[in-house]
DNA sequence: CGGGCCAAGTTGGCCAGCCAACTTTCGGCG
DNA sequence: CGCCGAAAGTTGGCTGGCCAACTTGGCCCG
């Protein structure tokens, strides 16, 4: 696997982002140093200027270079940035890190949806939704106990998948459900009583939750799920930018 | 103040962007429904389809569109996103929820950087910074300590400040102190005395703690700061999606 | 020596156009 | 009636060009 969101596609403008990156993350152009103007990339790459342009937008959204006008571009940060795909699996995560995943299913329940759930996964209410709580493992000890809530669509593969599968987006992607974007909110809860028998900590001990809607390209929803956390395993990391932010702070308006 | 973040400056596609994000958070597309055509949308606002995908590609960022060839653009949700400067500065942002922030300076000591901090804020080592230590409130009621590490620069600035300042930004953009590149970084962290003391809470007590590296236009690190929250008084929201993040899953390397 | 002005360099913004890739729709055909 | 293919509609990608806004550095002059 190539491990580099840019190269993936066949996009001109991906290949020069990811060919820069790379220059740029071991440092060839230094720490604070100055990127060449774009012009001089665009004959480089043998590409137009625009082409040159798209591809810096995606290393500045990745917050390693500033752009101003009237000067050249400056590196910010030689910081290796995950790819969405990254985020969105935990497995994949796991795995990008050199870490073992592993996951073991507690249990699967299919119920009708309540009213908070329709709205999430915009079902009509009453429709049925299958629910996963998993215990996720690094290496072997729990770090985190995931309830997501899936809908009929995306749960009747899940259902089938066995319980002692690692992944559950691996296999849901090769059944054609794809995830495209999330938003995820990030606060801290005190672990209950189910959380503390699966982690091993006492109840009520703080634990790092990231709450996430994921669609699919048509924004359809496919997945609503909470994660907590041990303390002490993840952070997250954000970078935003004048130019463009997808990052906010809000008050919370319970759950 | 105008409140949006794409109507302040005189760019078109900014103008485009601010009308169609109203346009969208106010329903007028239906909650999952389709926008015009790029090429409608270029003629309605008499400018080029270039234009208009410069306008669609920040509302895309901020996850209130889908955007696949071959289909019109759907609304994925009318939330309102806050600005950048929101996320940034405490104030502003408490200000945009209609709270009343406050914040009282504990202390302010000058002293030479630890070799972390010269790291961070790009300075000779054996700098010295300036350190202050403050307690930021939401309508009297205390939520978040705040340790902030500032470059000479800066720090002669707000060493000059009242205590009471309410804004730190604020003073500083007027100084030319621009903030404009930030990186995040969450997680949870146990209260310690000096925590329990100020914010009223229990020593051990978890808090959201938010990590922040900020930069001004030219890459020069002008911030470093450990904000920590009483859990319940905030959360992080993020958007991403396959096209472009910014936000990365990280495992714990220490402080 | 310092300050201010000017010119070169650079990015931001906008336009017009072209083709490819993909989705949806619709009509014909079995 | 259902399936399949064609056609229309739509976005992604790329080019080339133009001007404006801004930064930088050097030159000139006081």
């Amino acid at each position: 696997m190539p491990a580099d969101p840019d190269r993936a596609t066949g996009a001109l403008y991906r290949t020069v982002a990811a060919d820069l990156r790379e220059a740029i993350t071991t440092g060839r152009y230094g720490e604070a140093g100055r990127l060449p103007a774009e012009g001089a990339l665009a004959e480089r790459y043998g590409v137009s200027r625009g082409t040159v342009r798209q591809a810096l937008a995606l290393l500045r959204a990745d917050g390693l270079v500033t752009s101003r006008r009237g000067t050249r571009r400056v590196v910010l940060g030689t910081a290796r940035v995950q790819s969405f795909s990254e985020l969105l699996s935990f497995t994949h995560w796991a795995r990008s890190m050199g870490e073992e995943p592993g996951g073991r299913l507690e249990s699967l329940v299919r119920r009708p949806a309540d009213a908070a759930e329709c709205e999430l996964l915009r079902l009509e209410p009453g429709s049925e939704v299958y629910v996963t709580l998993r215990l996720r493992t690094l290496s072997g000890t729990p770090v985190m106990v995931e309830r997501t809530v899936y809908p009929p669509r995306v749960g009747e593969i899940v259902a089938q998948l066995p319980a002692d599968a690692v992944s559950h987006t691996e296999p849901l992607r090769e059944h054609g459900i794809l995830f495209t974007d999330a938003d995820h909110t990030i606060d801290v809860v005190a672990a209950n009583t189910e959380d503390a028998r699966l982690l091993g900590c006492r109840r009520g001990s703080p634990l790092l939750r990231e709450k996430r809607r994921t669609t699919d390209p048509t924004g359809t929803p496919v997945e609503w799920s909470q994660d907590r956390y041990l303390p002490g395993t993840v952070a997250f990391s954000i970078h935003n930018s004048l130019a463009s932010s997808a990052l906010s702070r809000h008050a919370r308006d319970g759950d």
